[in-house]
RNA sequence: GCGGGUGUAGCUCAGUUGGUUAGAGCGCCAGUUUGUGGCACUGGAGGUCGCCGGUUCAAAACCGGUCACUCGCCCCA
């Protein structure tokens, strides 16, 4: 037990929490089809510059945060940390700036180097959308409407609330940065020795400090939405007017900002109450400036994420997929009679279950107990005899059927009657 | 990276102010039933008490370290 463990913050997923997670991608899939997202995939390494250059090589993130080695050519690599950038950077190697607008659908894992948490391990698993070319707040709503229309299909959204805020164009969000900082500077020896760091480091960050001193402070702070252009009040007027019309509702939450300078305009996060102090079930936001900062040229873009893991604990149960049917041989002498039967009603598309050990009163306790409906029994007295004996195991009832091993239509044809019946 | 909590059977957990052979329920295996599951009864297997060291005549228990899990902080692209 304490030998043979998974790596810190990793997870086998075993069949029945594989099934939730089909079950939240499936949705997050279906979802985005709806909106005509398209599914597509990334490496899931990158050259680190893909990471860490929109965030500077020497922020706490690419520091210490990302899975980052030298192969054996030494180039070095990083374990996707989230997919925004691979997508953006697929988009830009790929000359598909010429193909904009651009409508992508992804699953798949990513990899922090973080202290695992709740709903927040060190390979965790992402489904997001990336909506790339328009700049128009259309497709900001369109994007907020998947999501909550995702949400809606696990039947979470009712437990959330949905959290939304404009950052402003670039502009708007340097002319209040300044503003932000001079007002903290007068209040620098009360604020907290994190903030007091952030101040430096990410000011924005300090307006969702959790510390209660710090909140104090930010009472009488400057205001985001006092500093957004005209533009940029337009761009959010018009995001949530579209909200308001497809029946999307939100709160305004002016606290809720994006520290990189790439993010732009909408900021927003699904916020659930039932998680802890993990309560993002999915978040996103415009980025505007990340192609640029990618090296490519300018293309706008907003998209979101959603942890896999986290939704998944919002999923009451799902059931692993199991065979319906199981053939129990008697005795070892309808063992090879019993795979050939297997076998052929595997052509006729029934999901056959084939235990090889144990005796019959055991493979039909099993059998019970892993939900199979029907047992096809046969020993040497039914190969004998050309015959199997179908048994229903809800009800116990059991009837016999004629068995040909050159044409088991037949019997597939029984099976699959019994199956149906209820 | 920092702080709190918790580590005993596959799972959920008992285990007295330190005391000699570490328990229960569920699950698993076998039998009662030599070819028919669920119920019942009977029996059985399964434990380096997370790991290393220390205190002691004696440690699952006390102390130190370490690892893992968990909650919070930092971070959250």
């Amino acid at each position: 037990m304490s030998r043979l463990q998974p790596a810190r913050g990793t997870a086998d997923l075993l069949p029945d929490s594989m099934a939730k997670h089909r079950l939240v991608i499936e949705a997050a899939r279906a979802a985005s089809a709806c909106y005509g997202f398209q599914e597509m995939a990334t490496p899931i390494f990158e050259f680190s510059e893909v990471f860490s250059r929109p965030l500077g090589e020497s922020s706490d993130i690419v520091t210490k945060e990302n899975y980052s080695f030298a192969d054996r050519g030494g180039e070095m690599l990083t374990l996707r940390p989230e997919n925004t950038a691979g997508v953006v950077r697929a988009m830009i190697s790929g000359g598909l700036t010429q193909s904009l607008p651009l409508k992508y659908f992804y699953a798949g894992p990513m990899f922090r180097y973080e202290r695992p948490q709740k709903g927040r391990m060190r390979q965790f698993h992402q489904v997001g959308i990336e909506y790339l070319g328009p700049d128009d707040a259309l497709a900001d709503a369109e994007i907020i409407a998947c999501g909550a229309r995702f949400l809606a299909a696990l039947g979470a959204l009712d437990d959330c609330e949905l959290h939304l805020n404009s950052l402003g164009d670039a502009q708007s969000r340097s002319a209040y940065r300044a503003a932000l900082i001079t007002y903290l500077e007068s209040f620098v020896d009360q604020l907290s020795d994190d903030s007091k760091t952030r101040l430096a480091v990410n000011p924005l960050r300090i307006l969702d400090s959790k510390d209660t001193g710090d909140r104090q402070i930010l009472q009488n702070a400057p205001q985001l939405q006092d500093y957004l252009n005209d533009a940029s009040k337009a761009h959010f007027a018009d995001l949530t007017a579209a909200l308001d019309a497809a029946g999307v509702s939100w709160v305004f939450d002016p606290l809720l900002v994006r520290g990189l300078d790439y993010y732009c305009h909408t900021a927003f996060e699904f916020v659930t109450t039932s998680l802890g102090a993990q309560g993002t079930v999915l978040g996103g936001g415009r980025y505007d400036g990340l192609a640029e900062m990618l090296g490519g040229p300018p293309v706008a873009g907003v998209g979101w994420a959603a942890g896999v893991e986290r939704l998944a604990m919002l999923v009451e149960t799902a059931k692993a997929n199991s065979p319906k049917v199981a053939i129990i041989t008697a005795d070892d002498g309808a063992r090879l009679a019993a795979f050939q039967l297997a076998e052929q009603l595997r052509d006729s598309g029934i999901e056959i279950d084939l235990p090889t050990s144990g005796a019959i009163g055991k493979k039909l306790k099993k059998a019970g107990k892993a939900g199979i409906c029907v047992a096809v029994i046969i020993g040497s007295h039914e190969l004998a005899n050309n015959t199997v004996q179908l048994r229903n195991l809800e009800d116990g009832s059991q009837q016999e059927q004629p068995l040909d091993l050159a044409d088991s239509n037949g019997l597939a044809a029984a099976i699959a009657k019994s199956l149906l019946a209820p």
